[in-house]
RNA sequence: GCCGGGUUAGCUCAGCUGGUAGAGCAUCUGAUUUGUAAUCAGGAGGUCGUCGGUUCGAGUCCGACACCCGGCACCA
């Protein structure tokens, strides 16, 4: 006999073998027929799997929402491969997992790709399949009887991967249906009980696209089928409401809508930055010009283009050559049409990053262990030669202007100076309208360099600036390790936003290096009189003005605090008698440094409010006779029905001080 | 770069199986002087992404290229 220990502390002694499916019968036919899988001693398993030796026992129903939905997710993933191999014979399964919202499922098609024209008729096979009630069925095989059956349906990928499953791991199938001709996957599990626990309202098939087989791009590119999975109706519905809210959010759009910026073919990757984006850019570079001088930065600019050889030296032009934009400095040709290169082989590039360039900067003159550190920061302008698809939006672009900084430091300071960042980090995220980030720290990666030691010290250094600062108890409750995710030279820590619909984005990080001061032969005298070698911590806050920029217009949806919003009042007259008294009001705004417009039009009131209500303006003035005769303004925020009589002044000074950046107030 | 989809007026989009283009908004003109989310009327505006092909005839079919979108890969 086993003994079971249940979640209300009681035990029950149950045979050898016997399911947890059976144990829910005993307790009652309704958790018999609300559980969904069991957790045995926390393992999350299937219901009928038999229990095979003393255990705590816990029932997974709908109300364990997490674990319902990453079942339900996974089960979806399984009705869809079945439902395409039904629809399509001869398409191969390999692989189909729950995301965060919905689940996949990878597909190597018999002769096309599937398309968004294929997915109506998927989703209907799909909700037959469920309607059939299969139960899902655990099997452990033989790894050889396993590989000699897929390799008998086609089912190449399986086999490959059953193959390479490691040994000692039970090789599990699932048989939805009865019968030998029931469809089988290959599967870790667990699953639900059958697919009737499904309901079929609560997916739909979302989009495809490609995907490499095993992620790797030397592999076949497969054809992926996504879809968005969840218990019921009512949570899909609120998903894709949710989406839906999101896309007017869009940077894009906003961008267009509030006329921002542009982008256009002849300068692909590139912003256009309009009137009204670039007040947003100025507004965020004064305030994190002043936030840096406030931290001891000391500004620089360095040169656009640098001959090869410094690329070279930089070890740059080994492992970056790829995404540099690489220039010929060319002469007028003498003997002939055109031009020709200037000396033999002579190739300048435009900088991917600053960094050598601040190297360049450190190493004029000779340092002392006492200048240390040095914290030179540049607003950088780098292009990088990123591949097309990587493009999107003002996020992912090819010229961005990173709000770069590289501090010089001695290996005492290190830990101080890691931890001064995450401080002065916080500050500006907040200040910012950003409460909520995570931290992660990226390990080292396989292809490293440099000894073990070095990069055990060098990640604990990040570990402990953390833990050492004065980022809050929330943030650092939320701390992660990303095993693997580091650059090759040295590990770093990663600060990802998150924005109003929680969608997290990395901008900020920090990464101490002691290869490229040794490549480009930096050095400082120290205590001893001995030249030493200063650590170089590489560091961004925003990371780029384009992407940053591009985060606050879908964190705010366009409608930005008033120090940033790029007009922030608009004066609207009511009737053209008041178009002297508006003209008086505007000027006043202006000369209280106010950004603002009139609008004197020959329309109604409803028509101007409308207008600038859709153009995100925040503060709406609006004179007619009566303000005119009072001297006031009858001002309306965005957002609000009501307005608020108030006398021209006031207005003003209210608007004057809420338009003061958060670190002058 | 890879897979799939797309590109029609300033913007958002319609245009069935080929017969040389249409709406709303914006713009312009006129009327209207208006009290908090669209006043009315009229006009103008497009070599349908580019190049090539099929055809008596191409926005529509085919091909190449460019760019955009959704993913994948990439992201010092």
């Amino acid at each position: 006999m086993l003994k079971i220990s249940l979640p209300d502390g009681s035990v029950r002694e149950v045979a050898l073998g016997t399911t947890p499916a059976e144990i829910a019968a005993a307790i009652g036919p309704g958790l018999a027929k609300a559980a969904l899988a069991a957790r045995v001693d926390g393992e999350l398993r299937d219901l009928t799997r038999p229990l095979e030796a003393d255990a705590t026992l816990a029932l997974v129903t709908a109300k364990d929402e997490a674990d319902a939905l990453d079942l339900a997710r996974h089960d979806f993933a399984h009705v869809l491969a079945e439902a395409v191999q039904n629809l399509h014979p001869g398409t191969q399964i390999t692989f189909g997992p729950s995301t965060d919202d919905g689940f996949y499922y990878d597909f190597a098609p018999k002769d096309r790709a599937f398309t968004e024209e294929d997915l109506p008729a998927i989703e209907a096979e799909m909700r037959r399949i469920i309607a059939r009630d299969e139960p899902l069925i655990r099997e452990e095989w033989e790894r050889e009887a396993l590989i000699a059956r897929w390799r008998a349906e086609g089912e190449t990928f399986k086999a490959e991967w059953a193959a390479e499953l490691p040994a000692g791991e039970a090789l599990t199938v699932y048989r939805a249906g009865r019968g030998e001709d029931a469809w089988l996957d290959m599967c870790r599990g667990p699953h639900l009980p059958s697919t009737g626990k499904l309901d079929p309202q609560a997916f739909k098939l979302t989009r495809v696209s490609g995907a490499y087989w095993r992620g790797d791009q030397k592999n076949a590119m497969l054809s992926r089928i996504y879809g968005t999975g969840w218990l019921s109706k009512k949570q899909l519905d609120q998903h894709l409401t949710r989406l839906e809210e999101a896309a007017k959010r869009d940077h894009r759009r906003i961008g267009q809508e509030m006329d921002l910026f542009h982008l256009q073919s002849e300068a692909q990757g590139s912003v256009f930055w309009h009137p009204n984006g670039f007040v947003l850019w100025r507004q965020l570079e004064a305030y994190m010009r002043r936030r840096l001088d406030a931290a001891d930065y000391a500004e620089v600019k360095t040169p656009q283009l640098m001959d090869a050889r410094q690329w070279e030296q930089s070890g740059h032009w080994g492992k970056y050559r790829e995404n540099m934009f690489v220039v010929p400095d060319e002469v007028p040709n003498t003997e002939g049409e055109g031009a020709v290169l200037s000396g033999e082989g002579d190739l300048m590039a435009l900088k991917p990053m600053n960094c050598p360039a601040h190297v360049l900067i450190f190493k004029q003159g000779i340092k002392s262990y006492r200048d240390l550190p040095i914290r030179m920061a540049e607003f950088g302008c780098c292009h990088r030669n990123e591949p097309h698809g990587a493009l999107h939006g003002i996020m992912r672009v090819r010229q961005f202007t990173q709000d770069d900084a590289h501090i010089f430091v001695r290996e005492d300071q290190l830990i101080g100076e890691v931890q001064r960042f995450c401080e002065l980090l916080d500050a500006v995220y907040r200040d910012l309208g950003f409460e909520d980030y995570a931290v992660k720290l990226a390990l080292r990666p396989e292809k490293r360099f440099g000894s073990d030691a070095m990069w055990d010290m060098a990640e604990e250094e990040l570990r402990q600036a953390v833990a050492q600062s004065s980022l809050s108890d929330a943030i650092k409750a939320k701390f992660e390790e990303l095993p693997g995710e580091g650059a090759f030279y040295a590990p770093k820590l990663e600060f990802h936003l998150t924005d109003a619909i929680g969608r997290t984005w990395q901008v900020g990080t920090i990464q101490s290096d002691r290869v490229l001061p040794d490549r480009l032969d930096a050095s400082y005298v120290g205590e001893d009189g001995n030249r030493h070698r200063p650590v170089m911590l590489h560091r961004a806050i925003l990371g780029t003005f384009e992407r940053f920029i591009g985060i606050l217009i879908e964190h705010h949806a366009g409608r930005f605090p008033l120090w940033l919003a790029p007009v922030q009042a608009v004066v609207a007259t009511i009737v053209s008698d008041a178009d002297g008294y508006a003209g008086e009001v505007l000027a006043k705004l202006r000369a209280a440094g106010l950004r603002a417009e009139s609008d004197l039009r020959n329309e109604k009131i409803n028509y101007k409010v409308r207008e600038h209500s859709l153009a995100k303006v925040p503060a709406l003035l609006v004179v007619g006779k009566r303000e005119a005769e009072e001297g006031k303004v009858a001002v309306r925020r965005l957002g609000e029905k009501e307005q608020q009589v108030l006398p021209v002044d006031e207005a003003i000074s209210l608007l004057r001080a809420e338009a003061t950046p958060p670190d002058l107030r």
